[in-house]
DNA sequence: TGAAGAGGTGAACCATGATTCACTTCTTCG
DNA sequence: CGAAGAAGTGAATCATGGTTCACCTCTTCA
């Protein structure tokens, strides 16, 4: 048996794997999925456009996990926090600080095995916050009304925006729904 | 000038151009704008294809026309309620009614032309929230709210959902969002 | 070294669906 | 009627961008 997979093989190829996810993720992050083909991805990682291929299915699949990976660290980064306040302050400050990222996680138009995932990833923020508020119905609602908010003042970006005063009465008003 | 358009010539024009509009909203109603191909929009209109483009330029642009009108109606029956429950419950009760619709207006992903439609319908909304309680926040919140507790139950088509204590918990959850 | 298996390449391919356009049909009115 | 101007037709065209694949290079190990 002349060849078999060896660490340094595989490590190698896990590599040039993650080069691929960052290089999307990194052009995600900076104009939305919509910016984020292929070619551009494999360029941007330094493979052959064929080379994705080696690592994901289709195009779907990748930005699925990348898609995955992003709303995974905000999450997390939400269900760390001991109470509705601050639960809600972290959701937006980082959303705030990644405003293209946000607005691809939220609310940009995706294909649908993409969006499949943004389902979890709502999902996922609802369970969050009912572990803080009990209720579902109102989870359901702070999602909302939070990414509703945010996405507003997100889209055209405002350099006049008073982040602090924002983040402020965001707070006032989701603690406004708790039950 | 051996030829001048008549009167009778102009309401046939209108006509046409009514039947293309109603039949792609139909289309938009039943299966979401994705499921509205121009080809399919011309068939069911009963014109040829080419003739959609005798009255629109573009396809984008004959949805952002069908896409205005329908969510004019929705915001003008919103808009019409004398207090926050009653506008509450008259959004969700006609996304329930007509739920491909509220999602295709809400939610699905759309083309950019058509997208910059839905932001002027969401600021419609908020206007006409914001007329009943007064914050501009707040009536974003709510937007917000409602989407996200109705576009879940939406998505997944649940046969058993109780619509009235749905509509009641929605009306209850956003009274408490009044400042 | 060399056979075998794996990763890498990128130009060609293909699917989808909007858009065009040469042509036909209808309307108007001198 | 018949010339002129519109509206209507639908098959052909085009644009986009994901996906494939024949070929190449690299790695492993007898």
């Amino acid at each position: 048996m002349p060849y078999r997979a060896t660490e340094r093989t595989e490590a190698r190829r896990t590599a040039t794997r993650e080069r691929i996810v960052r290089a999307a993720h990194e052009l995600v992050a900076g104009g939305g999925f919509g910016a984020a083909s292929v070619a551009a991805v494999a360029e941007r990682a330094g493979v052959a456009t064929g080379s994705v291929y080696r690592h994901f299915s289709s195009k779907a699949e990748l930005f699925a996990e990348v898609f995955r990976r992003a709303a995974q660290r905000e999450v997390d980064a939400v269900a760390a926090a001991p109470d509705l306040a601050s639960g809600v302050e972290t959701f937006a400050r980082r959303a705030l600080a990644g405003r293209r990222l946000a607005w691809a996680l939220l609310a940009e138009p995706v294909d649908p095995v993409v969006e499949a995932e943004r389902l979890a990833f709502r999902r996922a923020y609802r369970d969050a916050f009912r572990r803080v508020v009990g209720d579902e119905l109102t989870a359901a609602a702070l999602v909302g009304a939070i990414g509703e908010v945010l996405v507003g003042p997100l889209s055209p970006t405002r350099p006049d925006l008073d982040e602090d005063a924002l983040v402020a009465d965001l707070v006032a008003l989701c603690q406004r729904l708790e039950p």
